[in-house]
DNA sequence: CGTACGCCGGTTTTT
DNA sequence: CCGGCGTACG
């Protein structure tokens, strides 16, 4: 299907006999070109350079989406481009949004959305659904996500006969999708790298392949591999490609893996008006198959680049930048930047070590607090404007339960997304089989949940069915049901199953209903509502809630089939802004963010640079993890602390650790370092103790705890003496009760000892006493806490989740 | 077929 | 220390 005379995306946005370079554009958007103010010398340049390829090295925090978004407004205002003519490729959802609705202000409503500003999957789905059949998949086929992709590998490798325990599921897809992002099909797959599994790996990949094409599906990798599989082998189609898309943009180009590099290589190579942004120093995510390589080599790629450098960084003050600088300066083959501000001195980075983990948490805590309430003697910094930034989610515990004692509100970015949450894919799956019987994996998730005693056996029986009969799993069932080949209670069950996805399905195609009273009506009719009522577990409520949000997500959709289309590829977690909150998120999930006041703890060697990116690989690895401390902290604008622990409990185990080595490569001019409570004066380092000595001893006195850490080998680390050297300290951390704190009596008052509570982190659990605002609770699953009055409710209350 | 217990293993994450 | 998963029973 070459003919795409069809596609709106192509259909001229603007009349051709408006179309003019310069000239007759002006007309239509005015006269002056408003998105060129106040741009920097380079960013302008990086803007006014249309045609030819153009690299925008791009540091942090130096305007670089503006640069990006001036430049599309640039080319449609003078008439260089039509909005469809031009490929802007981002990775996230939230980076094309972004994109597209500041492109929009810039040109001021005037132009009609660009068809191809979107992510590289988003746009690749949107090209391979006119070329399927080129790689033997119909243009209706649907996208699995990681879940259906690793039942599907699991299925191969049972039916293989494979040894589970040597071929988790997992690792294979981790195998398979790395070799997906170099583009390599199951026939391309280099014989070392094959060799390196056993041949094994490939064998089953081709498999996976093989299955994918009989239920008509793709996974994520597949959407890149499959369109530039077809470019290299259809050249005409590539060609045409090449025409529409006139000009192509490119951000966040260090993160681009092989399969997108060889993707946008080959759309831009007849004309080469491609702009790639990117900033190899932020390049975080090799260990999932982006080549920093792709940014370092595109002058080679493409010679007689424009390059251009955006230095200039409107984020953060001049010591957090030093203090980037200092150590991002330890990379090698870097292509080097040195980001400048005009921005006042500000306060130094500043460090701190603690004793342990828990200390950690309630300094930065407290610290928090003081910030928030401008005790410090500054302006009060808000919470939406604090955020702590760990490089592992486990480390995220620590502040969740300290934050949760002290009631401090908090939100975790990042965590498990909405729609890859159990419940939504098991209604998602109710869903897809509605409009579709021919969905295999989705009538596999659903067939037993909510419980129909129908287990593995049954299961079995219905695949049997359907194999030899040659039709879906559905049509299995009903086979199965009326030939009446299992016992009763299933079968019963089985029948009703198969009444309602017909009914379900008949309903769809009639659209007598809404879809969100549809959808609402297929989760109560298959039970699965029910299920979640009769649930006493603490998450059942948080989960109807979620069920509740998704038919509301419905909304904005057409249909049923409209939606699903959308939800594959949008994984987005739209964060709900209720009220002020601390933001505590990854590293890796806080690129492309920006705070006032940034905490980053956890800055032990083997934390962080992770013992296990160094194991794995080596030099590149630790230079990846430097990278990422480059990231954390220009996320800063104000004020930037860095912390470490000198005990950590890791799987129940107290283990000692020594500062970072990224700690010893920041510019001393540029940090202060502080004291830790409890060490007024400073500690000295003594002679070092056994590494497993036990600090759990929580609640000592701070001249005890002075004591332990005097003791403690951290102290006598080199990063450590090099800190006492350094000689700097000063008291910062206030006692809590220092400080006035409101006590919100309402809260507590509400309940009495021995009342049944629900918490939505702890679950049920009964009150055993009350001390000022704070209530001790014994949680059925948590154990005992202390918790803030104003975070619980009554149990009765928290049932009470109508759907 | 469903539940209870014991064992293993345990970064970073988007689409 | 915690959760996911697989095996052993009811």
């Amino acid at each position: 299907m070459n003919d795409f005379s069809e596609d709106d995306a192509f259909e001229a946005a603007v009349p051709l006999s408006q179309r003019a370079r310069a000239g007759g554009v002006a007309a239509r958007f005015g006269g002056n070109a408003a998105y060129l103010d106040g741009l920097n010398p380079a960013q302008r340049a990086a803007v006014e350079a249309l045609d030819g390829p153009v690299l925008m090295l791009a540091g942090a925090g130096t305007g670089k989406t503006r640069a990006l978004t001036a430049r599309i407004a640039h080319l449609l205002h003078t008439g260089t481009a039509r909005p469809n003519e031009i490929l802007a490729v981002t990775f996230t959802n939230k980076a094309a949004r972004e994109m597209k609705n500041r492109v929009g202000r810039l040109m001021g409503e005037t132009v009609e959305g660009m068809p191809w500003l979107g992510t590289f999957h988003a746009i690749c789905v949107k090209q391979l659904r006119r070329h399927a059949e080129l790689v033997g998949l119909k243009s209706n086929f649907t996208i699995l996500d990681t879940d259906d992709q690793l039942r599907l590998l699991k299925q191969l490798i049972v039916a293989g006969g494979i040894d589970e325990k040597r071929w988790p599921p997992r690792m294979l897809a981790g195998i398979i999708d790395g070799w997906k992002n170099k583009a390599y099909g199951p026939d391309k797959v280099p014989l070392a790298e094959a060799a390196a599994f056993d041949h094994k790996g490939v064998e089953l990949y081709a498999a996976y392949q093989a299955r994918l094409k009989d239920l008509n599906a793709c996974d994520f990798g597949d959407l890149l591999l499959h369109m530039v599989t077809i470019f290299q082998t259809h050249e005409d189609i590539l060609r045409q490609y090449q025409r529409w898309f006139r000009y192509i943009l490119v951000d966040e180009y260090q993160d681009t893996n092989v399969a997108q590099y060889l993707w946008l290589r080959l759309l831009a190579s007849a004309h080469k008006n491609i702009c790639c942004v990117g900033d190899d120093d932020q390049s975080i995510y090799g260990w999932r198959g982006a080549e920093v390589g792709n940014i370092l080599r595109f002058e080679t790629d493409f010679p007689g680049a424009t390059v251009v450098k955006l230095e200039q960084n409107y984020r953060s003050t001049p010591h957090i930048l030093a203090a980037a600088s200092g150590v991002i300066a330890s990379n090698k083959g870097r292509l080097g930047k040195t980001l400048f501000t005009d921005a006042e001195d500000g306060e130094k980075v500043r460090l701190i070590g603690h004793w342990d983990g828990e200390e950690e948490a309630r300094w930065i805590g407290e610290e928090i607090e003081a910030l928030q309430r401008g005790t410090r003697g500054q302006d009060p910094v808000g919470l939406d404007n604090q955020a702590i930034l760990v490089r592992a989610s486990h480390q995220m515990r620590a502040f969740e339960d300290r934050f949760l004692t002290i009631g401090l509100p908090y939100r975790v970015i990042g965590g498990p997304r909405f729609y890859e949450r159990l419940e939504i894919r098991d209604a998602m799956a109710y869903f897809r089989l509605a409009v579709s019987q021919e969905d295999d994996l989705a009538f596999e998730r659903i067939v037993n949940t909510p419980k129909r005693g129908l287990g593995d056996k049954a299961v079995q029986t219905i695949q049997r069915a359907a194999r030899t009969n040659g039709v879906s799993l559905v049509e299995g069932a009903r086979i199965v049901v009326q030939g009446k080949l299992l016992g009763g209670k299933g079968l019963r069950e089985l029948g009703v199953l198969v009444d309602g996805l017909d009914r379900w399905h008949a309903q769809v195609r009639q659209e007598s209903d809404t879809h969100q009273e549809l959808a609402e009506m297929i989760l109560d009719e298959s039970g699965y509502t029910g299920m979640w009522q009769n649930d006493k577990t603490p998450e059942a409520p948080g989960r109807l809630e979620n069920l509740k949000e998704l038919v509301k997500a419905l909304d904005n959709f057409e249909n049923l089939q409209g939606f699903l289309e959308h939800v594959a590829l949008i994984m987005d977690n739209e964060t709900e802004q209720d009220g002020e909150k601390v933001s505590i998120m990854t590293l890796h999930a806080a690129k492309g963010l920006e705070f006032p006041a940034v905490f980053l703890p956890g800055w032990e060697d083997g934390l962080f640079p992770s013992q296990r990116s160094m194991d794995e690989s080596g030099l590149k690895g630790l230079e990846e993890e430097r990278r990422l401390a480059y990231v954390g902290i220009t996320r800063a604008e104000e004020i930037c602390t860095i912390s470490f622990a000198a005990n950590r409990r890791v799987y129940g185990q107290w283990q000692s650790a020594l500062p970072s080595r990224f700690i010893d490569e920041l510019p001393e001019d540029h940090v202060e370092v502080l004291t830790p409570p409890g060490l007024y004066g400073g500690g000295y380092g003594a002679a070092g103790m056994s590494t497993n000595a036990s600090p759990k001893l929580r609640e000592e006195s701070m001249s005890d705890l002075h004591q332990k850490a005097h003791d403690a080998n951290v102290y006598n680390s080199p990063g450590w003496r090099r800190l006492q050297a350094r000689g700097q300290t000063r008291g910062v951390s206030q006692p809590a009760e220092a400080r006035n704190m409101t006590i919100d009596m309402t809260a507590v008052s509400a309940f009495t000892t021995g009342d049944r509570v629900f918490h939505t982190k702890f679950g049920y659990g009964e009150i055993k006493g009350i001390e000022g605002d704070k209530l001790s609770i014994t949680f059925d699953k948590a154990g005992d806490k202390h918790v803030v009055a104003k975070f619980v409710v009554a149990a009765d209350a928290a049932s009470d989740v109508p759907f």
